[in-house]
DNA sequence: CTGAAAGCGCTTACAG
DNA sequence: CTGAAAGCGCTTACAG
């Protein structure tokens, strides 16, 4: 149907051979047949089969990435770097929502071998020791972005949690806070949820003030428990001027109770979220934020993959800069 | 490395094409055989190369997804749908960023083709004669979501924009409103800019109320256009109870403005909206919208798409019911 | 400078 | 029920 190499070499009066040294830039050939070549290639309309060239070289130029919710704005921030970075060295990206669950991500890790991609990204979840023995059996690399691990064979792109919450909690004592709640992320979550946590209270202690368990609630990142956990804590104790929350949608989701509710902010109540989505700058007032380069950070882990892909050799973490981006939703108290 | 088939015969003792045939659950094999084959398989860990396997029957079981910006929450909506259908039918699917510009479409149906793909989904993307033509060179299934085409052999599923239109101003009017002044999107845009201005002033004319120029203005859909339009339209005139925006973002725009400049929403002015993306929940009041089914717009894509590759028959365009999301940004007046 | 041939890991007639 | 062989569309030593 379409012309394959062999549909050339006929027409061009040459050999598969030579028609695929002038394919693939290799010497060996006269400028004569190399014109003769290209001419019947543009002719015949020829375009290589990478499928199987892919066969013989075992290199697909396609990678995979795994992440939890291609639809939310966290996942899809982390993508478009991703995406743009390989486009821009001619690797494909199949993507793998996992669900959330994760459940999907043996059966995709399953796929993505079958298929014989060159590597694989975690976006934003964990790897857990099955996905482990999954990878290492694949003999891919695998870079990890928004989450991290002890295999040294894996290296990550992430923000410093710990330290970027801290700052977050100093920023608003900066600003004359002295009682400032928090809303976390998910109890258990080893990445964004317990660092940030530490985070609050060392920056709380650091600075002399008492961490106070009612003021702190916790939520699963998203807008609604964002919602829940605002009321919970204006019930629990009503006590605080700010609140720092673990992500911008439970920082939206605050803001917004609490404009339901008539107390103003940054007036009676600042705000301080985490991420720097778009939405943040979408809102009113716009939020106050400490941002997580996202698009960059997809766009480094798809560069160690792809450097790791072409060397052979593992490459050293990230730890990526976070900063504090003001906009109107922190008050200063005098 | 990884074993082949080769391998697993070898061990077990009989030919490659019974391997193949218990692989693939075909006949002509002995329980005891198959139960020998299953096993060494089991025990190398043996996994089929996919691509070896596309190369024999042409097909790689994967689509392209071509859309202009994977990061919009309007572009992820559709992917989830897409990434949804795909996984429950077992087809990998490689996106395309296109980079609203699209100079890139071209560059990834090249690589598309190369790589050979099932099929390609073309997603909020007008189709130009020149992707028309380098699609059908490729001689593979194409399908559209959220744009339409005359070309009789690619469907596409979307909602009736002239309609939604209409039915977003039938409701305003319904509430009492009889100053309605319309954002819309880029003009030029044959899907989802003209159309809803037609439904817009048909809904005006169908109800005895006068278009007036002056409350039309035109924005890019894109927040930042959404507020600049806003300040267009109360300078020019003030003169208008509600608006409706042809998309979700331009109207957050407009409400951001409108609080920003205290005007109360939805007492003073309200805002309808168009999309239903995830923000319009987040935002204070909630918004008032027309809902495209995005997701399910893209599973259905999808579900055509696939359908076409497996029984080589084009099927039908769809037309997908919209509806009006009632929250709080539109008042009845009285 | 050029071509014949082997081979990548599979599937699928064909023959027995 | 089973296997030898051709072939998918390429790349890459090898020989000349």
């Amino acid at each position: 149907m379409n012309p394959t190499i062999k549909d050339v070499a006929k027409k061009a009066n040459v050999s598969i051979a030579t028609v695929s040294r002038v394919l693939n830039n290799l010497s060996g050939y006269s400028d004569k047949t190399k014109q003769i070549v290209l001419e019947t290639i543009k002719e015949m309309g020829y375009q290589p089969n990478a499928i199987a060239r892919g066969l013989i070289n075992k290199r697909t130029e396609t990678i995979g990435v795994l992440l939890p919710n291609v639809s939310s704005s966290f996942s899809s921030g982390l993508l478009h770097g991703i995406e743009q970075y390989a486009h821009d060295h001619n690797y494909s990206v199949v993507i793998c929502n996992t669900d959330d669950v994760g459940k999907r991500t043996m059966k995709y890790l399953k796929v993505l071998r079958e298929k014989q991609v060159d590597g694989v990204i975690f976006a934003s979840e964990v790897l857990q020791d099955e996905y482990y023995e999954a990878l290492k059996a694949m003999n891919i690399p695998v870079t990890l972005v928004s989450s991290k691990t002890s295999h040294p064979s894996v290296p990550y792109v992430k923000v410093d949690d710990r330290k970027a919450a801290y700052d977050a909690v100093s920023y608003l004592i900066r600003k004359g806070h002295k009682k400032i709640a928090m809303i976390s992320g998910t109890k258990e979550d080893v990445i964004a949820g317990i660092p940030r946590i530490e985070g609050y209270k060392q920056a709380l202690k650091d600075n002399g003030l008492t961490f106070r368990n009612k003021n702190l609630v916790y939520g699963d990142f998203m807008f609604d428990s964002g919602c829940k956990s605002m009321e919970q804590l204006l019930q629990n104790s009503n006590d605080f001027t700010a609140v720092f929350a673990a992500s911008d949608e439970m920082a939206i989701g605050a803001l917004s109770v609490a404009i339901r509710k008539g107390i103003k902010v940054p007036d009676r109540i600042s705000i301080i979220g985490y991420d720097n989505i778009k939405l943040t700058e979408m809102v009113v007032p716009p939020l106050t934020t400490v941002e997580q380069p996202l698009s960059q950070m997809g766009a480094i882990a798809c560069e160690k993959l792809i450097s790791m892909i072409e060397t052979g050799r593992v490459v050293e973490s990230s730890i990526v800069e976070h900063k504090i981006v003001e906009r109107q939703t922190v008050k200063t108290l005098t």
